[in-house]
RNA sequence: GUGGGAGUAGCUCAAUCGGUAGAGCAUCGGACUGUGGCUCCGACGGUUGCGGGUUCAAUUCCCGUCUCCCACCCCA
């Protein structure tokens, strides 16, 4: 049996409507706030990621689905392809490919799939869907503004309270400046210079490889060590503590709790001033839902003019894990299920059933061959509201019974009150 | 990529010491030819993930492999 490639699912109904209804939710906040779909092609030249996200990600170093090109023509021929593993670098490429600082501020929002070939566990597949959002434009256009940050994050909140996923915590830090980093990067290992043979073995590895993670360790005998351990905080220009203040500031005046810290960084090399990501227990290992940053030397990166940014990336498939157990059932249920009893009632019933649709009744078709007691098991398993019966009496009389299913009540309906009676409860 | 656990009917799970693979639910049919849900009866359903080995005999023991789950790593 073939099956699906590692890493890969099937979404099958009813699951879909859940997927459906977390889209149209998206799509409705989104327009609140004037942000505007872009579809960006969901492959790319792998130099775009290279320059994008950074050689030395993980995502680019040993993750990324690339594949050569075997066009004919020879502009094509050897050109390096990959299936695109997050959406940032993309939209920004599109941004400088279509000039669209001419456009002023751009507020865009995009829904697919991406692909990381990582070992699957919960939570993590190798195709995967991201709902993205970036601002990105011009300083002069208030790209760079932290006003543009904390609305934002205001938005997520929203975002996630609609779509009724409860006990979110947004965790929220600056990163400075690259030079900021740099000064940070160079301070922390001094710091763990002395200390790191104390430490476990993990920390001694990330120690070397990136110092950063080191915060992340969970063993309880290293804590008294990190707590000593510089934070980022200490090392931001006044520029960017400023920019973290008021991000902090607006956020208080919305209303929007959050947790600094000062230890949360992201893996992309992009990211720059403020990094954030909010979380939900119930997610296993991998408790982020959403991550997010600006980016405010991505486009230069990229070849493009200056143009800060600022974006997010909201993992679907977590977010619909994270959803409340309450939220199954969002499947719209067949109004009437039209049973043709007997032969040559087909023709009556896809009549009676196309008149019915027309009027947005969600209909469902039996066939002249099953017998009645067939059509009722059907029409219960389906759910429908009620089963309407089309046999030789109905045609010839030109009106058709009627019956409710949850009740038991049965009437004789004239063909032409049929639609306003189904239509009203 | 590394480590651990698990894979038996469409689904959830049994199968004693190695001895011809079973139940519930679901599906289909019948009891019941134009009135459902309940009940009863019956049927269908399997290369026990795949491949190899040991054995008279393997779902069971061994090796390999694939997939999922958990963790590491990393991220959404």
């Amino acid at each position: 049996m073939i099956k699906s490639p590692r890493g890969t699912r099937d979404l099958l109904p009813p699951d879909t409507a859940l997927w459906n209804f977390v889209e149209a939710t998206v799509r409705d906040v989104f327009r609140a706030y004037n942000f505007h779909e872009i579809r960006t092609p969901i492959f790319e030249s792998t130099e775009l990621f290279a320059r994008g996200v950074g050689e030395e990600t993980d995502i680019v170093s040993k993750e990324m689905f690339t594949w050569e090109d075997r066009g004919r023509a020879e502009s094509d021929k050897g050109q390096s392809l990959t299936l695109r593993p997050e959406n940032t670098a993309g939209i920004v490429r599109a941004y400088i490919e279509h000039k669209l600082w001419e456009r002023g501020l751009n507020k865009f929002f995009s829904i697919g799939p991406m692909f990381r070939r990582e070992r699957p566990q919960k939570g993590r597949y190798r195709q995967f869907y991201q709902i993205d959002a970036e601002v990105i434009g011009p300083a002069s256009a208030g790209s760079q503004s932290p006003a543009r940050d904390a609305e934002i994050l205001e938005l997520l909140a929203t975002l996630l309270d609609r779509v009724g996923i409860t006990g979110w915590t947004l965790e929220l830090n600056s990163v400075g400046c690259p030079a900021d980093r740099t000064k940070f990067n160079e301070a922390l290992r001094n710091a763990l210079a002395p200390v790191v043979d104390k430490m476990c073995a993990d920390c001694q590895r990330r120690a070397v490889t990136n110092p950063f993670r080191v915060f992340d360790c969970k063993v309880p005998e290293d804590q008294p060590i990190i707590a000593t351990l510089p934070t980022i905080a200490h090392f931001l220009d006044d520029a960017c503590r400023a920019h973290y203040k008021e991000v902090k500031q607006i956020l208080n005046a919305v209303e929007i709790p959050y947790t600094e810290n000062p230890r949360l960084v992201r893996g992309l090399d992009y990211y720059t001033r403020t990094a954030f990501e909010f979380t939900h227990g119930g997610l296993g290992a991998q408790n982020a839902i959403l991550g997010g940053g600006r980016y405010d030397g991505l486009s230069e990166a990229l070849g493009g003019p200056p143009a800060p940014g600022i974006g997010f990336a909201i993992g679907e498939d977590r977010l619909v894990l994270s959803l409340p157990a309450s939220a199954e059932s969002v499947v719209r249920q067949p109004d009437v299920y039209i049973a043709p009893l007997g032969p040559g009632m087909n023709r009556e019933a896809a009549r009676l059933a196309r008149e019915l649709r027309r009027h947005d009744l969600v209909v469902e078709l039996g066939d002249e061959s099953f017998r009645l007691k067939k059509s009722f098991e059907a029409a219960d398993k389906i759910g429908s509201r009620y089963i309407l019966i089309v046999g030789e009496n109905e045609v010839a009389a030109n009106a058709f019974a009627l019956k409710h299913l949850a009740s038991g009540e049965q009437v004789t309906i004239p063909r032409a009150e049929l639609a306003q009676k189904l239509l009203s409860k």
